[in-house]
DNA sequence: TAGTATGCTACTGTATACAATAGAATGCAG
DNA sequence: CTGCATTCTATTGTATACAGTAGCATACTA
């Protein structure tokens, strides 16, 4: 149903991974940390659920020393919580995880929007921010016309792609790649454990276009009190969706079946 | 010398990681992962040197494995590089890292100190933050009686511990647990790779005693943005005081003799 | 003498072996 | 039938074995 999502967020997790700590290319590593982030994201690891090294390394046909690697890789990125009494289970972000998450991301954003308005900027940098915002305009558009209410699969995942981009592109202009590297995985960690069930309407859709045409505008007039602002908001904007989201999910997750902790 | 100052950080550092992670009492892994640390924070492994799992593990008497697992987790917590080219190196925290740090750590604080100065707090953590700012005020005044012109070893001791649980607590009071951790993270790395060559003197003290207080004042009068103001420039200050140290500590290393770099 | 080939050495990546253990299953007593 | 002790099993932590490799040194050639 949504693999072309999913497809996407992996692409966008290992390139993240592979510039930010290993050009490993090998093969039994790599195999073990994707498979098993796989296996996250797709949901064949259940949320909270234990997993084993073992079983793992069986299932994925290498021993377990690299399953080993992965599995703490993995852990210090926050998808899996290496538990104390021993075996690892998969991280459950809980409502106030998503509250910390987008915390952190308002936190560094907002500084990192606020930094960049003061600077002078590129114009190439500044062109694309305008590209990204307007491709986000043209779904709209799209969405506008195609009389349906939500967007569809292939247009969720350009909107994604047009979305990070352009707060990646924003943060990257501050020029800190450890606050780039932060922001990243938190997105990331967002994302995968809250995936989308439903695409952006209209309002949400329009709202979030004017927000990046905003935080744009106030960055392009040097503005940064006014940047910091915007981004803020938009921020917040996200936030309240996605807990929308969650709620909606945790309630129907209640209703649908006994708990997942049977 | 300055064991005093460097056991403090290590104890500081091993209590962070353990609350994060593991509760690995256990023996090995843990044995590896100090060691090594040790070994970074000492200086026996210089900065930007290569270090080998294979010479670490016989060193330690333990076997490559856990050492493999605490290499891994000293990179991800930044004190190594996980080499493209293989062999891992020991960081080298470059005067850019320094800025990105402080930056990063500004960036968490200043939204920390924000959303704390909105809520309402409670009487203990004022409490508790104005006895560490009074701490401080103490350690000045030692320093004037005492005639000498900057503290002494175990002075600096308190003087980082007070320091530490007073920035600690304030972020701590914002309740969002990953931007505490990250800014432990962060504030360990700086001080491992830039240890204090020199105590602080008077002016300095005073200023940061100063500075303390008045975010303290903005923080229990409810004023967010004037206590983000303050922080912003307690954290600058930091900042300066610290390029000047690295500054000095270059002059001093390139006069010294041949490079690091044989 | 300089440049290239070749072999050596010290490593890494991966697999596996072995001991210890935590939790489940089993059995035993009441 | 229930509560406690005991064994069993799956799984971890750790050590080690084995194969491949990068970089150096040595030797060989022009």
């Amino acid at each position: 149903m949504s693999t072309g999502l999913k497809g996407f967020i992996l692409k966008a997790m290992s390139r993240k991974t592979d510039s930010s700590q290993r050009s490993d290319s090998s093969s039994s590593r790599q195999k073990a940390y994707l498979g098993i982030q796989r296996m996250i994201v797709s949901g064949e690891l259940q949320s909270g659920g234990m997993v084993s090294e073992y079983s793992l390394a069986k299932k994925l046909g290498v021993s377990r020393t690299p399953v080993r690697e992965a599995l703490g890789r993995l852990a210090a990125e926050g998808l899996l919580e290496q538990n104390p009494n021993r075996r690892p289970v998969v991280a459950m972000l809980t409502r106030q995880d998503i509250i910390e998450l987008y915390e952190l991301r308002e936190a560094l954003e907002v500084y990192a929007v606020g930094k960049t308005a003061r600077q002078t900027t590129g114009p190439a940098d500044l062109t694309r921010l305008q590209s990204l915002t307007d491709s986000i305009g043209v779904l709209r558009e799209e969405l506008d016309r195609s009389g349906k209410s939500t967007l569809g699969h292939e247009q969720m995942q350009r909107f994604v792609a047009h979305d990070l981009g352009f707060h990646t592109l924003l943060i990257r202009m501050a020029a800190n790649t450890r606050i780039l590297k932060i922001v990243n995985e938190t997105r990331l960690l967002i994302r995968i454990f809250a995936i989308h069930r439903q695409g952006h309407g209209k309002l949400l859709l329009e709202k979030i276009h004017r927000q990046h045409g905003e935080v744009l505008r106030a960055v392009v007039n040097h503005e940064p009190a006014r940047a910091m602002r915007q981004i803020s908001e938009h921020i917040q904007t996200s936030l309240q969706e996605r807990l929308e989201e969650y709620d909606h999910w945790e309630v129907e997750r209640s209703l649908s079946e006994g708990s997942p902790f049977p």
